[in-house]
DNA sequence: CGTGTCACCTGACAGC
DNA sequence: TGCTGTCAGGTGACAC
């Protein structure tokens, strides 16, 4: 489900409960992502303590608390937090609910258990093994995102594709934004990294700040159930170039895009505007 | 170092 | 209606 433009959208939305008291804690009990389970005793040593701020870094959500330890939340493919009045029925794969001030309950779901939470110390976060690996956010306006893709693209040699979903070389980017952000830039998918120019990784790098900034713009992309923590649905699905949209004209040059699959995963790209 | 494949888990949907 | 197969926005382990 949630890319960077997804995961930008729900800090957003969430904007509400800062400032909030947290009053309880309560899970499922059910393990998420290759086992890991959700912290409970660390999450409950936080009871008493106000969100102070919500921040982003790539796909990951950092909430800090007023102590020195925050939480950490991952949505995985499936994974979605909001908002609820805490009369609300529980809707299914609720794991974790944490109980606020006014009747409110932020509640985190995952029917696919990818999802992953846990706990990072404040004053140390980049320490947490999810945030070390992870290379620097594109929204951040102090990265030089062009000389980092073009330095990461020569010294290696794997596919664009593959260059671009790397979360140690710009972390935030997933699938669909992939292959926009390829489409955008009239690359292929499947050039080799190490071919790039860097006149192209330029272009590569604006059409990554475009593409999520637009979609940030429209709330997100919804193509079957993400939805932000007020629990709307984002408007981009209409403005994607390619992604799943296999057979329909190019934007550009109006011939059909095509459908590959890299690394097991679907790319879509226009094999005209898009030369290899 | 690179790629391909599978695994994790559930739900939606197409086709029969 | 119900079965089967396929696919899904992510990530990590493993074999080659």
């Amino acid at each position: 489900m949630p890319e960077l433009p997804e995961v930008e959208t729900v800090r957003r939305t969430l904007a509400p409960i800062v400032g909030a008291k947290l009053a309880s804690v309560r899970t499922s009990g059910l393990l998420l992502r290759m086992g890991s389970e959700i912290p409970e005793p660390a999450l409950r040593a936080l009871v008493g303590e106000r969100i102070e701020a919500l921040r982003r870094i790539g796909k990951y959500l950092l909430l800090d608390v007023s102590g020195p330890t925050g939480i950490l939340v991952h949505l995985g493919m499936t994974g979605w937090l909001r908002i609820f009045p805490a009369a609300e029925p529980q809707p299914a794969h609720t794991h974790l609910v944490l109980g606020l001030d006014r009747k409110r309950e932020l509640r985190y779901s995952d029917a696919r258990r990818f999802g992953q939470i846990s706990t990072y110390q404040r004053a140390d976060e980049r320490s947490h093994p999810a945030l070390k690996v992870l290379g620097p956010d594109p929204l951040d306006a102090s990265v030089d995102g062009a000389k980092l893709l073009y330095d990461n693209a020569r010294r290696r040699n794997v596919t664009l594709k593959a260059l671009v979903l790397d979360q140690g070389v710009i972390a935030g980017m997933g699938n669909i934004y992939a292959s926009e952000a390829l489409w955008i830039s009239k690359l292929r998918p499947s050039t080799r990294s190490s071919k790039l120019s860097a006149k192209a990784a330029d272009s590569l790098w604006q059409a990554i700040r475009q593409v999520l900034d637009h979609a940030i713009t429209h709330g997100g992309t919804t193509l079957r159930d993400f939805v932000d923590a007020a629990g709307s649905s984002g408007e981009h699905a209409d403005y994607l170039h390619v992604y799943g949209r296999e057979d329909e004209p190019c934007a550009r040059c109006k011939a059909k895009i095509r459908r590959t699959v890299q690394q097991g995963r679907s790319t879509y790209f226009c094999a005209t505007c898009q030369p290899g």
